[in-house]
RNA sequence: GGGCCGGUAGUCUAGCGGCUAGGACGUCGCCCUCACGCGGCGAAGAUCACUGGUUCAAAUCCGGUCCGGCCCA
């Protein structure tokens, strides 16, 4: 047993512990190991975007508590760790950064840049875990850019198209009619702009009556397929239900109620066209009306505009305009200030289109993934139906393309001449259907030997909903299936719509098997004032800062101790700050127990004549490894670490130490086997502490356990030492009770010197116990050793009877008189 | 508007049918006790949001009201 230095200088004793075990492999999941059971975390690979976050902090906490848990359960962990790297978000940092647009260089240089920015993130999003001390097998890293995790995307696809779950359909998307592509929701500037309402009469089928309808695009007229009115509007809800002739068209169209119509906006009669703005696509959907296009890709009328077929937007618009009026049927206009999208890279207007997508069936699945999600573990539980609602409440299917460059190509060509789809071959992927041709001769249709390849790209989703499967070793390995599924799925709450669902619904359709046993639930982190952390509110903290400042330990204690498992937990500093006092409390008595037990052999031990307070810590310590087991075993890491914190800080600390010391410092008063009692009850009992703890605060219990216990133990590390067993045998409530009373006792005597300002090691002349019964003045006769050492009597009568002395409160049967002052005779 | 969660001392948090409602921070006393002042010993501070109900018994279960939070429309 080496002495533990006086000072705990937590970054230096992180760093050394982080960088050997990386060196000793401890974390490697042993592949060829089949004796051992498997435990496989299905670690979300993150999407890099900058340093960690305090957000991260809490997930990859969470479940490195559980990887470093499972293996001291004699786990074969499998801990890996990717990187989601594809996305929007990327390729909009990379266009900022280099101030370009993504068409402005050729597609692969754009990729390229992009690729570079996602290193760079990927270097300190790294850091920040390694910092944490996250137990990451690092043999088993990727990057879903790698055109190796290309092949595992693409084959899904390839096998889930094969199975009739994907297919292609029409959806309403943003369109740049200037750049002819679809862009997201975040390429869309909105800008306000004086615009023109248009008051228009709409005659009523078989009626002379009219409704007035305001619009400020009546371009889009001809489009227009419904009429709504506010169900509680009393001017018009006479009508919902009837039909209405759209002029220009004559197109009877239904008018319908919808409770979104404001009533003071305009006439309070609105026309939905397909498509003027979003809400038009809302409506649509909701109330599953049809669809009549207008628009080509490039902005201008289509044949379903009739005579306007062939201007653009604002032509037709002057044309209807006139058209309306010289029919009377325009009442008037009035300017307004409306609302535009504008294409962010050149600023012409957007409009919606429907263009063709690539989608997966998600829907039919649904009931499937509701009875899978009640199989699952979840922690929490009531997290399951967070997903079950979602599933529930979804309207149409996934849509899984994109039209972007940084993403997993979709392996398809079509058939310049028939159109024929040509779909990838297992053997042909990673592939990318703009570079390359399809690996066939002709077209098996037409014969034609010229193909399209598909521009579009998949939802970055695709890449990562199916990591479980992946992490397993799917498709290469013959055995994945003994990893799959994955024991536990971390998320945030925030993702279980997505990841969590994502993840249902891909393995379900691909392996017929639900991709995870378990799902373990983190919450958001919030910022010191309760709302949700963000630069923007100015309550943003960076895990890189707190983590240099107090240390991963006492980080992680905050992560596991912020709140229930699941609930939003606000970043406090005072958490972190006690965490770190409480490591300081746990070097400092692991020191100090290290000089107590200098000379102590462990083999030596059972002839030892254990105490009464021995008894009662060890029976005590017993039932805190079932408590923190129970907390572990159901992901109640603020509960395990709690209960392990209070034991050692108050019980094994304040009460225990304090009460032996004298046993351990005068082993010629008390005799040399009581001291050897001590002895062997604070090897015993701290080791099982750093045990306890380790999963959560690894660094400073192993640095510990090499220093005091490596020697003897034999672990080449505390992280693959077995986890304590509860020991029924030595669970013994009379002790328990027994101590309790002495403890107690030794408190109220504290108590009363500190009301009589006496200092706690004034000595007593003579202490006289009124202890009300035999058995609790044998009890305390018993520990007669401990309670003289440690409150410094001279001498001590223990009575039966009752007295009227002072009681204790816990045992108000039981009372004492103290006299103060030193003893004649010593 | 929908789904889920929550409202416990000045602040934060645990407990989720039955012991004097734990703990942390803060506050206030005392102790320079030979591991630790990033400490020790104590003290004060809570009608467990409001309101009905179930129960021998409710912070804990059920209903309603009010107020927050997260996610989604």
């Amino acid at each position: 047993m080496q002495p533990l230095p006086k000072e705990y200088n937590f970054i230096e004793i992180e760093r050394k512990w982080q960088q050997r075990w990386e060196e000793m492999g401890i974390y490697r999941y042993d592949w060829s190991d089949m004796k051992r059971p498997v435990f496989s975390i299905d670690t979300p690979p993150p999407y890099p975007s900058g340093e960690l976050h305090m957000g991260n902090v809490l997930n990859w906490t969470y479940f490195d508590i559980v990887a470093r848990y499972k293996r001291m359960r004699g786990y074969n962990v499998l801990f890996p760790q990717g990187w989601d790297c594809h996305g929007l978000g990327i390729e909009i940092q990379v266009e900022k950064l280099h101030n370009i647009r993504k068409r402005d260089v050729p597609p692969e240089q754009f990729r390229k840049l992009c690729s570079e920015l996602v290193e760079k993130y990927i270097g300190m999003m790294k850091e920040g875990i390694l910092k944490l001390g996250c137990s990451i097998d690092w043999t088993t890293e990727y990057r879903t850019m790698d055109p190796d995790y290309w092949r595992r995307t693409q084959l899904s696809f390839i096998l889930l198209y094969r199975k009739g779950f994907m297919y292609q359909g029409t959806h309403p998307v943003n369109w740049c009619p200037r750049c002819e592509t679809a862009i997201a929701d975040a390429e869309v500037d909105y800008e306000k702009r004086e615009g023109t309402l248009y008051y228009i009469r709409y005659p009523l089928e078989n009626s002379t009556e009219y409704l007035l309808i305001a619009t400020s695009r009546p371009e889009f007229i001809p489009a227009c397929v419904a009429v709504e009115v506010n169900p509680k509007d009393e001017r018009f809800n006479k009508y919902i239900g009837k039909n209405i002739v759209v002029p220009i068209v004559n197109r009877k169209v239904p008018i319908i109620a919808e409770e979104t119509v404001d009533p003071t906006f305009g006439t309070g009669v609105v026309q939905i066209c397909t498509y003027g703005d979003k809400e038009d696509v809302k409506t649509v959907m909701k109330h599953k009306l049809p669809i009549v296009t207008l628009l080509t890709e490039n902005g201008r009328i289509n044949e379903n505009g009739g005579k306007y077929v062939g201007l653009t937007i604002n032509q037709a618009r002057a044309a209807i305009v006139e058209d309306l009026a010289a029919a009377g049927l325009l009442e008037k206009t009035e300017k307004i200030t409306q609302e535009v999208g504008r294409c962010d890279r050149c600023k012409a207007h957007i409009e919606i289109l429907e263009r063709k997508q690539w989608f997966m069936k998600t829907r039919v699945l649904t009931d499937v993934v509701e009875k899978t999600a009640n199989e699952v573990v979840w922690y929490p539980d009531y997290m399951k139906s967070r997903l079950v609602d979602w599933a529930k409440s979804l309207d149409w299917d996934w849509v899984i393309s994109r039209q972007r460059l940084f993403a997993t190509p979709i392996p398809v060509w079509y058939c310049k001449k028939c159109g024929e789809l040509i779909l990838a071959k297992e053997d042909w992927v990673p592939i990318d259907p703009k570079m390359e041709n399809p690996r066939i001769d002709k077209c098996p249709k037409c014969d034609s030997t010229e193909f399209i390849g598909e521009r579009d790209v998949f939802d970055t989703w695709m890449d990562s909903s199916i990591t479980c499967a992946v992490h397993a070793g799917w498709p290469d390995r013959q055995d994945w299936k003994r990893l799959f599924p994955a024991d536990m799925h971390p998320s945030g709450i925030d993702i279980i719509r997505t990841w969590a669902y994502y993840l249902m619904v891909r393995h379900l359709a691909l392996f017929n098997e639900k991709p995870y046993k378990s799902c373990l639930i983190n919450g958001m982190v919030l910022g010191a004032d309760g709302r949700k952390m963000s630069k923007s509110l100015k309550n943003y903290v960076a895990a890189p800062d707190v983590l240099n400042k107090n240390g991963a330990d006492a980080t992680r204690q905050w992560a596991a101790c912020g709140g229930a498992t699941g609930s939003d937990i606000p970043y406090r500093t005072p958490d972190v700050e006690y965490g770190r006092r409480f490591l300081v409390k746990l070097w400092n008595v692991s020191a100090f127990v290290s000089k107590l037990l200098h000379n102590y052999v462990p083999s030596d031990i059972e002839k030892v004549e254990l105490q009464p307070l021995d008894k009662w810590l060890l029976s005590k310590t017993e039932s805190l490894t079932k408590k923190v087991t129970d907390a572990m075993e159901k992901c109640q890491f603020n509960i395990a670490v709690e209960e392990i914190r209070n034991f050692t800080w108050h019980v094994f600390c304040d009460a225990y130490v304090e009460a032996v010391k004298d046993r351990l410092y005068r082993p010629e008063v008390h005799g040399e086997t009581k001291k050897l009692a001590a002895q062997q009850t604070l090897y015993k009992v701290l080791f099982k502490i750093l045990q306890l703890l380790a999963p959560v605060v690894p660094h400073v219990t192993e640095e510990i356990y090499q220093a005091l216990y490596a020697g003897s133990k034999g672990y080449k590390s505390i992280q693959l030492s077995p986890w304590p067993e509860y020991l029924e045998e030595w669970v013994d409530e009379n002790a328990e009770k027994r101590g309790d009373l002495v403890v107690e006792l030794i408190s109220e005597v504290r108590r009363e010197k500190a009301e009589r300002r006496l200092s706690l090691n004034a000595p007593i002349r003579h202490l006289i116990v009124y202890a009300g019964d035999n058995s609790a003045a044998e009890a305390i006769e018993e520990a007669k050793t401990d309670v003289v050492g440690a409150l410094k009597v001279n001498n001590l009568t223990v009575l039966p009877q009752s007295g009227s002395g002072r009681p204790l409160i816990q045992f108000s049967a039981v009372n004492f008189i103290a006299e103060y002052g030193e003893s004649t005779k010593k």
